[in-house]
DNA sequence: GAATCCCTCGTGGAAAACCACAAGGGATAG
DNA sequence: CTATCCCTTGTGGTTTTCCACGAGGGATTC
């Protein structure tokens, strides 16, 4: 089992159930830390030191105030840990459940686990705990189905800026104009026109209106 | 100062955190609940006993599938609290920032304060305790931004009901046909033309697109 | 009753988006 | 080199949306 597990999480409500429910369960020494630049701290002392974690548990959202959900610093974090610390294990425990997000971890950061907080949250982290220790992936029900769902296909550069670009008030000629001027290719009016269609086709959208609409309950263009 | 107090709370990783802060903080009686029901229980019990409970603390989503953010069945129990106890007062504490949601809490349900889960949660849900006990009204800071923000009108049912429809890909012809069928007035084709351009105007947006995606985006439409 | 205001709705024309057809260009395979 | 495929782009015509003007109806006020 685990020797040693650090948990990152800004929630600090949240801390002392986690904390306590891991030590219990794992029976091993828990450390914690509250913001992102601190965690990359904490496991740069502990290689250091030649006691390196084995384990982190984060959250992704380290918000500071209510505009941004802030994926990002969540992704940050990860890639940062990656880099410093490449064959430690982690597993995400947050209340993110967009099923493009969760997708996007398992592909591109090559995370081990992912649980969903709720009402069953601590007793999947501590599945997780156990099927990661084996080298196994575990992904809790709630993003166990977001994994499986159809129709999440992951979006190009291209297709997010035209869609964030449509969000915007944008209109179609306006988005040519753009991306001539930011040289981003192709950029007629008409093959904007049919990304857009394509788009359209691939989540069943009637209607631009609709199509943005999912994109952005999916969370492709946050 | 309080001397009973109730936590609705659905996620058991936070139970153990919120608990244990607040009756240390109030140094009185704290029970937990971890369902609506479970909750409308306690409190009827509780009067029945004589001895109600004069706070009570909840949180907003009590979410079974990672679908529903189910703001729906928080509004619900406050509701349902509140024809039982009238008197009882009521402070949210949940991660749900969303302006329109937290501004309807208090023109529509009358709460005494909202706290958002975050790095500093629990602090300001001490302080939201001691303001609210002082008879006040208690917004933390991320909840106080969301109150003061201009633009969040609310929008009536035939409003919502409007976008919601444009989400889902209907065109303007289809609307007007679908109020027509479900005799919603008013319903002739210019008429939502107009309805639509009056929104458009209110939010600022240049485009339909824009327009759908902004209310979505403040938690108009869920 | 007349004046006024507001909401609903029709009309017609402009703007934006949609769509089918097809031409050119680059990449690849035989 | 040629054939083929895919992507980009143009053209022209249809559908959908936008918008300015104005008519009718109900409510209120004087």
């Amino acid at each position: 089992m685990f020797t040693k597990i650090l948990i990152a999480e800004d929630e600090d409500s949240d801390n002392l159930g986690i904390v306590s429910a891991v030590s219990e369960f794992t029976n091993t020494f828990v450390d914690t830390a509250q913001f992102c630049d601190k965690t990359i701290l904490k496991i740069k002392e502990a290689i250091q030191k030649g006691n390196p974690y084995d384990l982190l548990i984060s959250d992704l959202s380290f918000a500071l105030d209510y505009k941004k959900h802030t994926i990002t610093t969540g992704k940050q974090l990860i890639e940062e840990v990656k880099k410093i610390q490449p064959d430690i294990k982690i597993i995400v425990f947050t209340g993110e459940k967009k099923p493009a997000i969760i997708k996007s971890f398992f592909t591109n950061h090559k995370i081990n686990g992912y649980v969903c907080k709720g009402l069953y949250g601590l007793p999947h982290l501590t599945k997780a705990i156990t099927a990661v220790d084996q080298g196994n992936i575990y992904t809790c029900p709630v993003s166990k189905d977001a994994l499986h769902q159809k129709n999440v296909l992951q979006l190009d550069k291209y297709e997010v800026q035209l869609l964030k670009l449509l969000a915007k008030g944008y209109k179609q000629d306006e988005i040519s104009q753009y991306f001539i001027e930011n040289n981003i290719t192709p950029n007629s009016r008409r093959s904007i026109e049919d990304k857009i269609r394509k788009l359209r086709d691939d989540f069943n959208a009637k209607t631009n209106i609709q199509l943005v609409y999912t994109v952005n309950q999916l969370g492709l263009i946050d």
